[in-house]
DNA sequence: ATTATCTATAGATCTATAGATAATGC
DNA sequence: ATTATCTATAGATCTATAGATAATGC
């Protein structure tokens, strides 16, 4: 799925003729990530995007056929960055030598050190997923060919695990650290939680708890390559 | 925190003098509650209440000051409810004999089978804590007092727990179910998980889970009092 | 000469109210 | 006689467009 697919009709946005037109696309883009992720897709108006990107309401409609046009222009850019990211992250190449700790723990960090350079990089781009089922899918199959490829690194050591069923306790275990980061992440949803730890403390119990599952040992009693 | 603490200046209430009076209220409520769910507080107007309880926009405004008194109402209907289901469920009588796994697994099942029952229940009474800190901050708190109930529940059987700091492991594992739960119950997010287990098969493999880590055994070595 | 931007505004929608009408219960 | 409801509408806000103005690059 090429991310120009998204572009078509419905989500027409202008190929620029000059300098200045990719520019002001991209101060919109990033105006509308930051306040999509403040208060909402919904609650943001055109006006509001376009005073943050310095700009008028006529420039933004000159860019995009409509508001969900910008929505999609703003999704295609997450997902498109998103891939390449991910895509990296999963080559087994970048994890010759590392164990299944130093690769669960490079998830954890990875995606904890993300939502803090770029708070609203996934969030904004997901509003855009909630009210239509096409984007919807179309992130959950990106979502889950990342995990795949997650659970391929980790199947490829499988040595490593005494679990008799290594297929489902490798996808268990990245279900169950995808959930606690997003727990953690979000920052409503970690005020209800009784853990107030720091990230080390977290990553530490976390890779703890997936070790004693997958029937690994403690991960202190095993060589990492950090 | 009384409930009535909520039904104050901001967040006024008409207290009805006929019993045709409080009928309105509940069926605007419900029609809030099934809407906000359905398509977000934000997303739903006045009107649309109005018409699925079957009402007037007038009669809205006669029962609640503003649209913002309707969702602070349904967040007192709602955390009223949660406060008495979860103090009844944490109630240590309750549990006399059984043991961590049955607990855990106890709070696995009612959480289930509640979002079954009521989809809306939980997710539209906190749309209204999004965007209010005061809120956000109560419903935090009545969370927390609900799990640190299920932390007492587990200590108090801390004989059944090897791990060396059950203090810390009890937070852990109520977190992580609670995280996993999430995951399990929102629908958008449910589609980008690896696992697509029953709800049966969910619970036996997280029992199994928290049981490595607090350093239990297996959970089908123990006697549960199902 | 074309592309990008701005200003001003039409049209749609939504919140909240005013004033009229209907139902309740003393 | 009071309370609850409805109808109609004012006022605010937001999306999207039309038409005028400014900047770009051949």
């Amino acid at each position: 799925m090429a991310g120009s697919r998204w572009i078509s009709d419905l989500h027409w946005k202008r190929t620029g003729q000059q300098s200045r037109s990719q520019k002001t696309q991209e101060s919109l883009l990033d105006a509308a990530e930051s306040l999509f992720f403040e208060k909402g897709a919904e609650a943001t108006s055109v006006a509001d995007v376009a005073e943050r990107a310095g700009c008028s309401v006529g420039a933004v409609y000159h860019h995009f056929r409509d508001k969900k046009a910008l929505l999609y222009a703003l999704y295609d850019r997450m997902t498109t960055q998103y891939r390449e990211i991910s895509r990296d992250a999963v080559d087994p190449a970048r994890w010759e030598g590392a164990t299944i700790v130093d690769i669960l723990r490079g998830y954890m960090e990875f995606a904890l050190a993300m939502a803090r350079e770029r708070p609203g990089f996934k969030l904004a781009g997901l509003e855009a997923t909630h009210n239509d089922p096409e984007l919807r899918a179309h992130f959950a199959e990106l979502t889950l060919e990342t995990h795949r490829g997650q659970q391929e690194l980790l199947l490829a050591r499988r040595d490593e695990i005494d679990h008799p069923d290594p297929v489902r306790a490798t996808a268990f275990v990245l279900d169950q650290i995808t959930a606690m980061l997003r727990s953690r992440l979000d920052p409503v949803l970690r005020e209800r939680q009784l853990t107030t730890w720091s990230d080390e403390e977290f990553m530490q119990e976390a890779l703890r708890s997936a070790c004693a599952y997958l029937q690994m040992g403690n991960p202190e009693s095993r060589d990492t390559n950090s």
